[in-house]
Formats: structure tokens, C-alpha cells, sequence
DNA sequence: ATCTAATCTTGACATTTATCAAGACTACAA
DNA sequence: TTGTAGTCTTGATAAATGTCAAGATTAGAT
């Protein structure tokens, strides 16, 4: 099935690094072989959807290589980006992944994208094998924790121009890789607002 | 130390049931009494602060009775709502109890409250030595990743309007317990904006 | 029961942000 | 190189929400 090995293999290099450093754990050559049996390689090309609104998400995705955008439509037909996806990050609908109910959500690659997929189950198995892959999901989870906090926070608590001036400080990558109407709407902004706002900054 | 051993007791067994639900595990005596040696009950009356800015958040609390708010201050000296706590509910600024960070926010409980607390240590040996502790913090963790990707979802993509419904919808306890102007916070909008969703809510 | 402080409502007005429309700029495919 | 689609900017205007101020209502304390 895999097309080019040396490749594949490149890609699994990465999530056993990835694997390693949240976890502060060596992966032995059995674990990272159990690894490699359970994560299935998937590129999409750009502008291809890795979930679709209504689908059950049954895989979560670890980022080798590409952007994505996770977004909603509402009923007057506008979109609303909840989350971007870079390199080494994990991408899916958590609550459809681990509920196994439709998705509320659409994801998007917006490049050329490499992805490593899992169901939850086989994460369950490899959690209960591999210590470090317990270790890193519960390390993840803290993060995330952390991370949708701040997040919630600055949605609430800062004014537009103030909650993009704290985008480009957390995660200063992002203005670099997506296009400034995806920020916009990460940001929960028009795309003419951040304009200006932009304009404003660069005056000061 | 504990003044009312009886009364202490039945503190004890609303976070006994709780840790049974959540995990869907049952707990020996044995280690009820290894929870009961970890938490440390304490009450708070009106008003008073569970966490204040700056501090380290040492505990979590395990709310057994009352309500809380937590919330930050901003430069305009505005106060914006994170979170909301009631029964069975635990309250605490994640971040700064993880990383033993100066918190951001505070914690005000709104009515007499009584709280079980743990520490960060007393929590993970709880999970080591517990089966059922350890798979309640899972399945909370979980919820909890659940709850605030929608809630975030909320934040960015609905109207004021549109949040206060969602919010009557999926916390309709938060609209008994809480003062609209802390709701008013908690959705991001001011109070006059509220009641007056509020008024035009009535006459549809 | 009365007083006081807190909460809620309402109106007038200010500010922020969205929407619509047009044109400028950019990237990429043929 | 040119054409085309996508992206970004700008202006005019509309809509949503905030701010301030005053009065009404409610809850608690004495």
C-alpha cells in the first residue's frame, strides 16, 4: 500500500520524535514498530477536505507536513475558523472522534498536506502498550487545556485589534502561513476589519 | 482539625459518587480512605476569593455546595468571566495549578461554598494508586476538551443573542444561580446588553 | 418593617465592527 | 505573457454593542 517507503519512513521519523519530546521517553524498536502498524499515511492535495460537516471524524491527524483550517458554516452561510493545523500538530473533531457523532465542523488542508491517521481505538491500544504514548496524550491534554483557556480569554476579555496583537505574539507562525482572511476569521473578525487593523499597527 | 466529623462525611461521599460516575468504577473502602486522606475540606462564605490574581493556584477544589466565578481584570479595570462553578464541579486556574504559575484570574465563590482540595502531587499519586481516579481524570479531561472546543465555537461564530439561547440551552441551572450581570460577563456582552436580549427574547 | 446596597431596566448617545461595493494587487496556470 | 481567480484594501453606510446616567426593583441586614 505505502508507495515509497524511504518517504514513509521520513514521516514516522517525525511522530516518534514528536512522541519522544512530549513525553520525555525513549521509544524502543518494538513500540515504534507497534507505532508504524497503527498510523496509515494520507496526503491530501491542497484545498482537499480531510473531514466533511455531518461525516463522523473516525481518525485524528498528526501533521507531517502542510496547513489546515477546522471551520463551521452557519446559517447565513458564513464561516467561522475554530482551529489551524500546522506541522506536528494533531488535527480531527475531537467530540465527533471520541463521541463517534457528525461532525459540527469542516477541515480543510490549505497546502499540499502528509498526515499520519488513527482511529481512537487503536490510540487506546497503544496508549495501554507504550508508556511514552500514555504519557504524551496526557501531556497534550494538559496543554490543550491550557492553551483553549487562554484562548477562551482572549475571546472574551480583548477588544479585536488587541486579541490580533496577541495572535502575532503566540503564535507569530501563523501570520506567516495563512492567509489573512483565515486569521480574520480565527480571529472572529471580517476580513475588512483586520485590514484596517493591520493598517493601524503598521501607522504606530 | 475537622471540626464536624459527620458533616465532613457527607462531604466526603458527593466526591465519592462523583469519582464513581465519572469512571464508572467502584471504590473499596481501602481506597476511600486514601481520597479521604488527600482532600482537605474547607468552606468559604459569601464573597470571599478562592484564588486571587498573582497567586499560585496550589488546589483544586471539588465544589460540594455553592457557586464561584472566575475572572480576569483587564487594563480598563473590566471584569471578564472565564468560567462558572457549582456543585460537582471543580474549580481552580488549571494553568497556574499545573505549571505553579502566577494565576491569572480569581476565583469568587458568589454564595457560602464547601470545597474539597487537592494538590497537584496529592492528585497524580491519587491516580497511581487509584484505578478509578485516574479514569475519572480521563474522562473529565475529555468532557472537558469537549466543552470548550464548543464553547469557543460559540464565542467565535454566534450573535450575543445566539449565545445567551445556547447558553439557555446547555447550562439552563446558570441562568437560576447566577446574577445576570455575571452572566452578562460570562457571554462576553455587557449587562444593559443582556437584559435587553432578555426583553426581546419575552415577546417573541 | 425599614433601610441600604446590589441588581436590573431603560433611554440617549458613542463606538466598534459588519456589510456591501469597487478597485488594486498577487499568484499561478495556460 | 496574459488571463483569471483569489486575496487584500479602501470608502460609505448599516447594524450591533458599549457606555453613561437615571430610576425601578429586589434582597439582605438590622
Amino acid at each position: 500500500m505505502v508507495k515509497n517507503p524511504a518517504k514513509s519512513q521520513l514521516m514516522f521519523d517525525a511522530l516518534y520524535t514528536y512522541i519522544e519530546n512530549k513525553s520525555s521517553m525513549k521509544l524502543s524498536d518494538d513500540e515504534r514498530k507497534l507505532v508504524e502498524e497503527s498510523f496509515k499515511p494520507k496526503k491530501l492535495r491542497k484545498r482537499q477536505y480531510f473531514l466533511q460537516e455531518g461525516d463522523v471524524c473516525k481518525y485524528m491527524g498528526f501533521v507531517i507536513k502542510g496547513s489546515s483550517r477546522m471551520f463551521s458554516v452557519d446559517q447565513r452561510g458564513n464561516e467561522h475558523v475554530i482551529r489551524l493545523g500546522l506541522e506536528n500538530w494533531w488535527i480531527g473533531d475531537y467530540e465527533s472522534y471520541k463521541l463517534l457523532t457528525p461532525a459540527r465542523f469542516n477541515i480543510e488542508v490549505l497546502e499540499d498536506t502528509e498526515l499520519l491517521l488513527v482511529t481512537n481505538e487503536q490510540m487506546q491500544q497503544l496508549m495501554d502498550r507504550i508508556p511514552a504514548v500514555a504519557a504524551m496524550v496526557k501531556a497534550m491534554d494538559e496543554r490543550g487545556a491550557i492553551a483553549t483557556q487562554q484562548r477562551m480569554h482572549a475571546a472574551i476579555s480583548l477588544t479585536a485589534e488587541e486579541r490580533y496583537e496577541n495572535l502575532a505574539k503566540t503564535y507569530p507562525m501563523f501570520l506567516q502561513r495563512f492567509p489573512q482572511n483565515v486569521i480574520a476569521s480565527y480571529l472572529g473578525i471580517s476580513a475588512e476589519t483586520l485590514s484596517r487593523i493591520r493598517k493601524n499597527a503598521y501607522q504606530k
